[in-house]
DNA sequence: GCTGCATGATGAA
DNA sequence: TCATCCTGCAGCA
């Protein structure tokens, strides 16, 4: 289940298991096991995370770079040992007391800096790093200002905003009651900053939980966010049809940017946002 | 058992 | 715009 959120709690979850460990690395299923050869005995030393791509650096300057697509999974295993890995495996990297699983990944390599500097321009801000909230909010606002492409589909460009994908875009713009045909370069300054601040607290909320809860409790007329239902949990993600959990309206369904894209037509109505 | 679909992204046409 | 790659599992026979 893999947007940025996702992607920034394994980085975190895996620092702490083997961060600054020896590392003993496999390819049970073969496709990367020159670099498993490779980087295996060697000290893990950081993990980081930007938007849904994972940089690890090695002991000897040795950078791992994984992207998880679609399909891609994690597995955490703290017993020792760890049951024994499934045959399509991509990579295992055991350490002292964890061992973590890989499958199905997009991407799952090695490469020099020069390459992390490349794959790290061509992406845009992401909400979840660190760093100074109003430099990150500005170059959000001057790569929207730079596409026609309308708003639902300008947040799964990577280069606008790291991290987002199909669930997060849909949520972050019913929460801020934008209209997901709008032009991206005619959001109003007000509308962009509305919609940047709710993508950083919906993902953050995520990164905690790990797992996306976009609703306020009242809306669902729950007390606890414990006590929500799997299909309580979105507004507007995979709900067409439903009524709105606002206004009853039932939620609108149309492709965007090759990806099913949901919305409240009455929530969200034509020019919310300009 | 088979089919289709999924929280992603790219490269060809 | 479409095909393609990566994997797992719900839904259906």
């Amino acid at each position: 289940m893999p947007e940025g959120h996702t992607i920034h709690r394994h980085a975190r979850k895996q620092r702490e298991a083997i961060g600054g460990q020896t590392v003993e690395t496999a390819s049970p299923q073969g496709r990367f096991a020159a670099g498993a050869k490779r980087l295996s005995g060697r000290t893990l030393e950081t993990v980081e995370a930007h938007g849904k791509h994972l940089f690890y650096r090695w002991e000897g300057g040795e950078i791992l770079h994984v992207h998880l697509g679609l399909f891609g999974k994690f597995k955490l295993h703290r017993t020792s040992p760890a049951p024994p890995p499934t045959p399509n495996t991509r990579l295992t990297m055991q350490g002292d007391r964890a061992t973590i699983y890989l499958a199905g990944p997009t991407i799952c390599e090695l490469i020099d800096p020069d390459a992390e500097a490349l794959i790290r321009t061509r992406l845009g801000p992401d909400p979840l790093q660190n760093g100074s909230r109003r430099k990150k909010l500005e170059e959000f606002q001057r790569n929207l200002s730079r596409r026609k492409i309308p708003i639902g589909a300008a947040l799964l460009d990577q280069g606008v905003v790291a991290g987002i994908g199909n669930v997060y875009r849909a949520e972050a713009l019913f929460r801020t009651g934008i209209d997901p045909h709008l032009p991206a370069n005619t959001l109003s300054s007000d509308a962009a900053t509305r919609l940047w601040s709710e993508s950083a607290s919906l993902l953050k909320r995520g990164e905690k939980a790990g797992r996306i809860i976009t609703v306020d409790l009242a809306d669902v007329g729950a007390r606890r966010r414990s006590d929500l239902e799997a299909d309580e949990r979105l507004y507007a993600y995979g709900r067409d049809g439903e009524p709105c959990r606002r206004c009853r309206t039932p939620i609108s369904m149309t492709d965007m940017a090759n990806r099913r894209m949901w919305w409240c037509g009455s929530c969200q109505p034509p020019g919310a946002g300009s």
